[in-house]
DNA sequence: GTAATTGCAAAGGATTTGCTCTGGT
DNA sequence: ACCAGAGCAAATCCTTTGCAATTAC
């Protein structure tokens, strides 16, 4: 039931023909842990000499994600952020909503409890996110 | 060490004029306990037959939310929706990232340890998030 | 009276679409 | 040769900015 052992070919979207474009954005997004936008892979991609369109990217990304490959989310300034899927994935953070200082936290027996419920619901490929947001003391004086 | 007392007033931004429109708005706001976003807003209010412009719904909005007054969070679609923030609010969803079901779940004991966890940062006005992401059954054979 | 505030029009930034050209098989 | 895929240009959608008119105090 692992799917993580996949190759690089894996993350060729379509599946029908596997271009110089699409092995280079798999390669990029098959080398890193963090969750890029279509602009930074952009940008990465170029600097590297690659020779890709912006909108090959965008329709890519969106293809691979609607097909499982990549986990997404949007970023604070509006941007969706990319990263390859793992069987599980941590997140979790304690952030002020002022100066969005972030604290990693550790909510204990939380992963066992996520794949409890995700085997009950018939879900696989789980990975999740939880966030606690509220005001540091720093931000909570500052307001009055 | 309660804010949710607070009367619609509370919401009124920038602090300086009470004006129409900053009191249809925050009425808006207050009266409604879901994430809405600045056009949901907007459509509301005019449909209600409030004057009030689009422009100035978002910049109430930003100022709310900087003010820390409004949780805030990004849709799927690219919207930031914005809430009356509570102490700890609830958003424990289990969901599809192929045909987007979703499932209610309930950690046990989480809104206890979120509140110490808090507590232990000196952070206060707690709000989170959980959300485990996944394929179900459907979606998963679909795949292959 | 005067500075805060509103809101139109236009600008911005991310992403998508229309469509033609290119290149994999 | 055929058709999936690349990518330019233009369009969209949400949000912000510039700024003149309005209005709370």
């Amino acid at each position: 039931m692992n799917t993580s052992a996949k190759n690089t070919h894996n993350l060729l979207a379509g599946g029908e023909r596997a271009t110089k474009q699409k092995k280079a954005l798999a390669e990029m997004i098959d080398s890193s842990d963090s969750f890029q936008s279509a602009q930074d892979i952009f940008a990465s991609l170029r600097s590297k000499g690659e020779n890709i369109g912006l909108t090959t990217i965008y329709s890519q990304l969106k293809l691979l994600a609607a097909q499982g490959e990549l986990d997404y989310m949007k970023s604070e300034s509006g941007e969706t952020l990319y990263r390859k899927c793992s069987t599980v994935q941590h997140h979790h953070h304690l952030v002020c909503r002022g100066c969005k200082t972030t604290i990693e936290i550790e909510p204990p027996g939380f992963e066992e409890w996520a794949e409890k419920v995700a085997r009950e619901n018939h879900f696989s490929d789980i990975s999740h996110v939880i966030e606690i947001t509220g005001l540091c003391e720093k931000c909570l004086s500052h307001r009055n």
